[in-house]
DNA sequence: TAGTGGTCTAGACCACGAG
DNA sequence: TCGTGGTCTAGACCACTAA
């Protein structure tokens, strides 16, 4: 099981594949609380700081939560997570708020070749087209498309295209058992199109800030591609870099 | 000086304001040798271990480096640091590489009330405002204006326009005495005008990139306000969230 | 070979949360 | 009051670097 022979892995590293795999495999879910750390050192047969600093990386990487006096928990999406964690845009004052959402369609197609090409699925594989627009205050700011692999996403259209949720992170980690953990963004301006203008109510070929995010699991699997197109008029994209 | 009385803070967390104490003071510079674990574990009265938690702390906001065998260093701008770790501009297929940089204009001015509201200055500040384009392959791509407190930054214009470095941070540092340790980042899509398009070679309304950044110490201080305009048909911005 | 950071242990006490 | 994570200690041995 685990080793501390003189070539190998250091004990803590192994310690944290192994609570990894109990994510993969579904043996801990989100939001469970895990064994305690002198329970999970009495049943590794390694001390506890050795399993705390096992933990202790997990949570840097937001994979698990500590509570004083409680123990520690699976990381999940509920509430906060999405909101403060992938989404960016604010207003001038630096404030996040989250818009509401409206779905415009919902519907299968074939990948194109940069779909197909950023999901890592073979061309032309089927997939899940969402387009939804989201309002600040009433005013529309962003344009989205979502494109998910059918498998196993394919019943999203069944749902009806009226009533997916705001934050569909915590949807893939609920029903589909896919929880996002990291996504790779890529952002550049475009002039809007006919189409982008009348969802916006802007003239076509003003300024937008296109967001091009492909949302990946724990393991580095891409989950969902999703290009947003943005009115930066009065809100932004924020990042801070340490 | 440490206190380890009950309503007090962490050892280790007083340790860390200490060193960074030492940085903010010139005690310590940037790319020196600090004293080794065991010797500052004497030096302040506590475990190897506490001192231990303190620098690895401040390793993970690269403030610190350790290198095994040789001991614990101040973090520098050399080379890497300023490129991957502050720059975000990539090509199409993702690499990183540092345009070369052609200044326009070298100048002092009134600070306007943005500038001297992000840079923290008195309204109507005394400023230095720098002008550059930046080219990929000679294709000219960012066009930046910088602006920095003329306090203490106004022998820069004096320098000369001409040669001014690509990688101003490290100058900053070297010069200055003012590390950046992070910035905070507002992105949007806009316009380009007509002395835009002019220097860039695209055609006015072309939509641009326009990445607002401010840089600060690692007190929070704000050093530079770095409005960079970029054209986004074969470059964008990446950004990966963990 | 000496000194550094990296890993690991065993055990103490504190702060917090729940029953 | 009990069990949890949070802090701190003292000491062992390993891996790496430089002289």
């Amino acid at each position: 099981m685990l080793s501390n022979a003189k070539g190998s892995t250091p004990l803590y590293s192994q310690i944290k594949e192994l609570f990894v795999a109990n994510l993969r495999e579904g043996k801990w879910s989100p939001g469970e609380l895990i064994p305690s750390e002198m329970q999970l050192a009495r049943e590794l047969g390694v001390s506890q700081g050795t399993v705390r600093k096992a933990i202790t990386e997990l949570v840097e990487n937001n994979v698990l939560t500590r509570k004083q006096g409680r123990g520690t928990f699976v990381a999940n999406h509920d509430s906060e997570r999405s909101l403060f964690h992938f989404f960016h845009i604010v207003d001038s004052e630096g404030r996040k708020v989250m818009p509401e959402s409206k779905t415009l369609s919902c519907r299968r197609k074939r990948a194109s070749r940069k779909e197909s090409s950023r999901l890592q699925l073979a061309p032309g594989s089927s997939v899940v087209s969402i387009e939804r627009v989201r309002r600040f205050d009433g005013q529309p700011i962003m344009l989205e498309t979502i494109i998910l692999p059918s498998e196993p996403f394919a019943q999203l259209c069944q749902v009806g295209a009226s009533n997916l949720p705001n934050m569909l992170y915590e949807l893939y980690e609920k029903q589909f058992g896919k929880t996002i953990h990291s996504a790779e963004e890529q952002l550049r301006a475009v002039a809007a199109s006919d189409h982008d203008a009348s969802q916006l109510a802007v003239l076509p070929g003003t300024p937008l800030l296109e967001i091009d995010r492909v949302a990946l699991t724990l393991d580095k699997t891409p989950v969902e591609l999703r290009t947003s197109r943005c009115v930066t008029g009065e809100h932004h994209y924020q990042n801070t870099i340490f």
